[in-house]
Formats: C-alpha cells, structure tokens, sequence
DNA sequence: CTAATTTAGTTGTCGTGACTACTAAATTAG
DNA sequence: CTAATTTAGTAGTCACGACAACTAAATTAG
C-alpha cells in the first residue's frame, strides 16, 4: 500500500498516551460531576470549595487570586464560578480591609456542611473510579506528578 | 486538635489521583489547543476529524453517530462541531442513500490537508509533554486503559 | 512625589460537554 | 399491516475554561 498519502503512519489513538488521557479524565468528571448534581454541586465548584477550605486551614485570609494560583484556576472563571457559590451562600466574599481592590473569601457554616457531604460523594466516586489501579497508586500518581509542569 | 471538626483527614489535593489527572490533562488539553489554535482548529475539532479519517478507512462510509460512538462524544455535540467543520469546508455531510436520517460523512481534500498537517502539530506536542514518562509508556498506558470503562 | 507598571477583580465572547426536548425516519411487535 | 419503539440528527440551555478588554487600586521607578 501506497504510505505517501496517509495521514497517520497507522497509529492506533488508542496507543496515544494523550488521547487516553483525556478520554479517562473526561469519564471521571462525568462521574464527578453525575455524583455531585445531587448536591447541585459541579465538579469546579467542589474544588475551589476544597481549595479555599485548605488555604483557608493554612493561611487564614484568602483571596480570589490566591485561590486561583492554588487551584489552577484562571481568576476570571474563578471570579465567575465564587459569584455563584455566593449567590448560593455557600461563601462569602468580603472587602479586603488591607487591600481595597482584593476580596477576601470565607466559607460560610452552610457551606462548610455542603463541602463536608460533597467530600464524602467525591471520595466514594474516586474510590469506585480508580478500584482498579488502587495497588499500583504511587507509581500511577508518581507518572502524573512527573508531567505536571 | 480537634479533628471531629475537620472537613477532610488530612489527605492534601496533591495526592488525590483524580486531581492529580485532572490537572495533567487540562494542562495537555491547554497545550494541544494553543498548538491547535495557530491553524484554526481546536482539539475536539481535530479528534473528530482524526476519528472520521481512521473510520473511513475501516468502514468506507461513516455517520454522524458512529463517528461519536467511536470518539466517545455525544450526539448532539458532535452535531455541531461537524457543522462548523462543514463549514470550514473541511468536512461533507451528505444524506445517506440507505437511511434518509443519517448523514455521510466525509473529508474534503482541504481537510485531508488540515489533518495531515494538524497531526504534525498534535504528534510534537505529545512528544514534548510526555517527555518525561516515556520510558514508562507501556505502565503508563496500561494503567488509563484500565481505568477506561 | 508623580508617572509607569503591576495587580485584583469583572464583563463578555467563543467553543466544548452534558443535558432536555424535539422532528422525522426506520425498525420491531402484535 | 399498523402501532409502538428505537434511531439519526437538530435546537437550545447551563456551566466551565481560555481569552481579550476593561476598571480601579496598589506598587515601583525616576
């Protein structure tokens, strides 16, 4: 067969380690985010709850850019995604008294309460989700650690 | 202290497996668009034409809904990702002789074209991202097929 | 001190990705 | 054969996620 005009030297996707990557990542934020709308909770939501409860844990004030660097956020979909998580009184963002362009974002008791039921389902799901690797966790945590840049 | 309080046990972000995929992966997905986005195409767009060219080379003729049966993508997304990429004239989508519901797909030269040269650009950026784990591969792609449903 | 630059946050646009709801055609069941 | 069900595709909604462009406040440089 004539090889000059493929496109692909016959690559099967599924040998691509991107590819695979993606696919299973996409299958467990769908699990995610499946197991958390019972909550009405996304996926993003439950991380930038998580990551301001740690930060807030560590640190004490944080604000919307620190979240934002913890979590890889960008800080405009971070500034969008705590509007709701406002509006949904699960945090509150009050004016920095030291910085009057900065806000600072506490988690209210409600929303503490819905963080601690949302870990719950985010563990379960995860538990279920990497059954199958569970033995060979730090090699496959070590492999993704290397290729976080 | 007082750990009855505590939303989570102690267990940092950094070693959730799951947060840990996700966050390789979005930097991936971040990395394939910006390569992507010097030639007017995005990932998804690229994946579905990537998955178009390898099913019509199998099958001969491919609908709509193979073709997202085989990229793992929904109907309806699918739906109108192909339309702009039948508008980039990249793509035709013809009625299907034998079922009057479906569509033929099929790529036009120009497409053929793109492709070819979006391969390129998705094959350097794989090469540079897992750089680091390339001499695990074969563990590594083991363990995400394991994970796939 | 004042001007230039940086930083914190918001608004709006585009392209997925999941989903509901819909049309129309094909298939299956009785 | 006809009714019920399934299938292929489209339209529209919501929530990211990347980005450009913007305001206003803080910081730095001269």
């Amino acid at each position: 067969m004539d090889t000059q005009n493929q496109v692909f030297s016959y690559i099967e996707p599924e040998e691509n380690s991107g590819y695979l990557l993606w696919q299973v990542t996409m299958q467990w934020q769908l699990s995610m985010n499946r197991a958390l709308g019972k909550m009405e909770l996304t996926l993003t939501q439950f991380s930038l709850m998580a990551g301001l409860y740690w930060l807030g844990e560590k640190k004490g004030a944080v604000t919307q850019q620190q979240l934002a660097d913890y979590a890889n956020t960008d800080k405009m979909m971070t500034s969008k995604v705590l509007a709701v998580l406002e509006n949904k009184q699960l945090i509150e963002r009050v004016k920095d008294p030291g910085d009057s362009r900065a806000k600072q974002l506490k988690m209210t008791d409600k929303g503490i309460e819905v963080l601690r039921e949302a870990y719950r389902v985010v563990k379960a799901v995860d538990d279920v989700f990497f059954k199958d690797v569970m033995k060979d966790k730090v090699v496959f945590d070590g492999l993704l650690m290397r290729l976080i840049k």
